[in-house]
DNA sequence: CTGTAGTGGTGACCACGGTCACCACTTTGT
DNA sequence: ACAAAGTGGTGACCGTGGTCACCACTACAG
């Protein structure tokens, strides 16, 4: 894995840095990394891959953001940095190469290097972003709309059409029930926005 | 304003740079300080009052979050940083001194200074939690359960008991109708937890 | 004094979405 | 081969909260 390639923006100091304390890890798809509660020891930076960010409360689930290649999670940084526990949930959703950096450098490395402390800014400044816009999206859209944006989202974010996935999944990335999707989704059929392909679905 | 009794946490050399450079001011209750769209050229950082954080949808309110004293508006600082407008409104909810950082020194700082750049760490860390929140609220919470909570942080934060606040208000606030509110508030009051007065709410 | 704008209160209505109890079908594992 | 678990589909029901059309009352400015 190379980091010159993947971490462009980053200084050549840090980037070695990175290479020499950091631990290159493969996680495989579907593996939770993070729970509500955990206390937070390494901080993932993204290589490769797709890591799902979401709230859980009493078996309902909510979709916060995904974490994308050249990508931190705020929430780690933030939990490192009070030393607090994590508020969130994390899930691999593809295959995904990673760094994970230590808390105890991440501190040093926030001082000494002026890069590393400027991709954690921009990394709240995202998350706080997207955080807002899913707030929008729950507070000012009704559901088909909600659901086909959401579609629309993850086929653009894995790259793949008739894009594989459940009802059942859906449902619990946009906190709702299964039969909803199921209703919704015929109702976007209707209005030729999808089209429903046995456990996939094809944005139009 | 002493700012050394308001920013304890603050270095002195840094509380010294604020006094030379940065604008203090007063603003009455009730001013827009920040609409959606605007571009940002200074950051507050409160001493006295308090600020209300919100968003709006074609005449649908919803309340973020509150700046105290000693705090700051995250928002302003990632639209400073990444030269963004404004996603979000903010409102002087009472009579509120503040330092205005002009954004050009805010990028100074940010390098020279690390309890500035900590300052904002915490500042994101601490708005990200809120949001998070916010979103636990509107997703898990029915009105009833929102609206109380509501009430009671208000109480705490402004520290006064029956609070003067119009149903109107908080129907801003929670992003609903007024007559939601007013139905909500008569079960509420059935159940013993508030009293309404004349054109105020006494938590119980 | 009177109009205007602000409070809060109320009943009727209804749409959205959450829930339940099913069903049929396919895929998986033993 | 069969059970088990997962898929999506469906009709009925209903509660929350949003909307509308009012009403009564108070405060205030002209």
């Amino acid at each position: 894995m190379n980091l010159n390639e993947t971490l462009p923006h980053l200084s050549l100091k840090l980037r070695n840095e990175l290479e020499a304390k950091a631990e290159l890890v493969q996680i495989p798809a579907g593996q939770e990394i993070l729970r509500e509660g955990q206390y937070v020891k390494v901080i993932p930076l993204v290589l490769e891959g797709l890591i799902k960010v979401h709230t859980k409360h009493e078996d309902k689930e909510l979709l916060l953001y995904y974490i994308r290649p050249a990508e931190s999670c705020a929430m780690s940084f933030a939990a490192s940095f009070e030393n607090e526990p994590s508020k969130v949930f994390a899930t691999t959703e593809e295959d995904t190469t990673a760094l994970l950096i230590p808390v105890e450098h991440a501190t040093l490395w926030r001082k000494s290097h002026p890069d590393f402390n400027t991709l954690f800014f921009k990394q709240f400044n995202l998350r706080y972003s997207e955080l807002l816009e899913t707030i929008h999206h729950i507070m000012f859209n009704r559901m088909d709309q909600r659901l086909y944006d959401h579609i629309k989202e993850r086929v653009e974010l894995v790259g793949q059409n008739p894009l594989k996935i459940s009802h059942r999944q859906l449902a619990n990335e946009l906190g709702t029930a299964r039969e909803v999707i199921t209703r919704v989704m015929k109702k976007l059929e209707t209005e030729n926005k999808v089209r429903q392909h046995p456990n996939a679905i094809e944005l139009l």
